[in-house]
DNA sequence: TTTTATCCTGCCCTTTTGTTCAGTATTTTT
DNA sequence: AAAAATACTGAACAAAAGGGCAGGATAAAA
């Protein structure tokens, strides 16, 4: 019990591309035809092989249960976010009718576990932070923030991004664009901390 | 039959969760217990129903053969680019030992019908232009581009991104950080155009 | 109201499919 | 050389799984 042989591993390759193909892993006896294996135990024996190397797992006793476990790699790496538009009053930010469009991007990209959403940028107020126009912004989710980050703030419906800077008894909000001159948000104003931002995606 | 009812809908999610889980499709059996469904033929009029409307497809008499149709989209809206690191001397950017990892970037972002890869940005002399140091730039591989655009440039077996300026007999690629002079190319330096940039991506 | 579709139960049947047992020949390890 | 793993055949079995038939109760559409 070492290597993977060849005809495990040709075994292994028809089993990834069968699940390719058709979404669902072949029987034993499907593997058999393709290999001219006219007993159904040949196959098992490569299977008890395979799995016994950690390149697959089986699920006694259920059909078409074969797993594969090294090749994980082609989808998981891209998870979807909301795209989120106009945020209607009184609505949660990732209620159905805020959300415009899903996009798909690299976990990579994410802080894991935590809830992300899109932005769509909306002036150049930020482009001190390369931050242009139209660029999607990946914002993670939460209530609070740091002296300086960059967050999404809600004011009065609509989502901006700038430097937050809080004080005593009033919150300043920053461009990073000379041409900008601080957001005041007093006690009392319409005003929530949608989340701070986590990246940005731009198409040129 | 018109549209999907709610039932129909709770079953549909529950192959969905299930596929994604355990990487095979649920029997006809697993579905009915998972909803308290008694006889294999309830789970069956809501699998034809689901059929009849297109959402699923199913494979006569064969295990676990439930395939999902509409929900391609968690896979479709990805593609997998390649992120380049070093260009080794000469090869193709392509080359196997030039990619470093696979980046997954939303098709929306893309263009259609060309190659892509991505590259990682190395110093803040595109900063004018929102891109900053240790952003991805998405490039669209071509071999010319036009006056003005920005350009990943291959110098040395290294890559930048510049803006084009070419003249008569040399080229210019400007920087759109002011710090930073005009880089010059003559005839005869080794230099080529790996393509011209689609798309920034940034983690924060 | 009549028809159609949905969403079931219950029972039975047939096919599909994984598993097991008893061997055999060959190759690889130890 | 002996032991272990590979790579099968062949037959038989039992469980898993899909499909069919005969309804029934509701809900929705025509």
């Amino acid at each position: 019990m070492k290597k993977v042989t060849a005809r495990q591993h040709a075994i292994y390759n028809y089993i990834k591309e069968f699940i390719l193909l058709n979404k669902f892993p072949p029987t034993v006896r499907e593997i058999g035809e393709k290999f001219g294996i006219k007993s159904t135990n040949g196959v098992r024996d490569a299977l008890i092989s395979l799995e016994k190397k950690g390149l697959i797992k089986k699920f006694s006793r259920q059909a078409r249960s074969i797993e594969l476990l090294q090749s994980a790699p082609s989808i998981a790496t891209a998870a979807h976010v909301p795209l989120i538009g106009r945020i209607a009053a009184g609505t949660p930010i990732l209620a159905e009718e805020n959300v415009e469009d899903t996009l798909a991007v690299d976990k990579a990209l994410l802080p894991r576990s935590s809830q992300i959403f899109a932005l769509r940028v909306q002036g150049d107020s930020m482009t001190g932070d390369g931050i242009l126009n139209g660029d999607l912004a990946i914002i993670r989710m939460q209530k609070n923030a740091e002296r300086g980050q960059i967050i999404a703030a809600i004011i009065d419906g609509d989502a901006t991004l700038k430097h937050y800077y809080p004080s005593e008894n009033r919150i300043e909000l920053r461009a990073s664009n000379g041409a900008y001159s601080p957001i005041i948000i007093d006690e009392g104003d319409s005003f929530s901390i949608a989340g701070i931002l986590a990246g940005v995606i731009r198409k040129c």
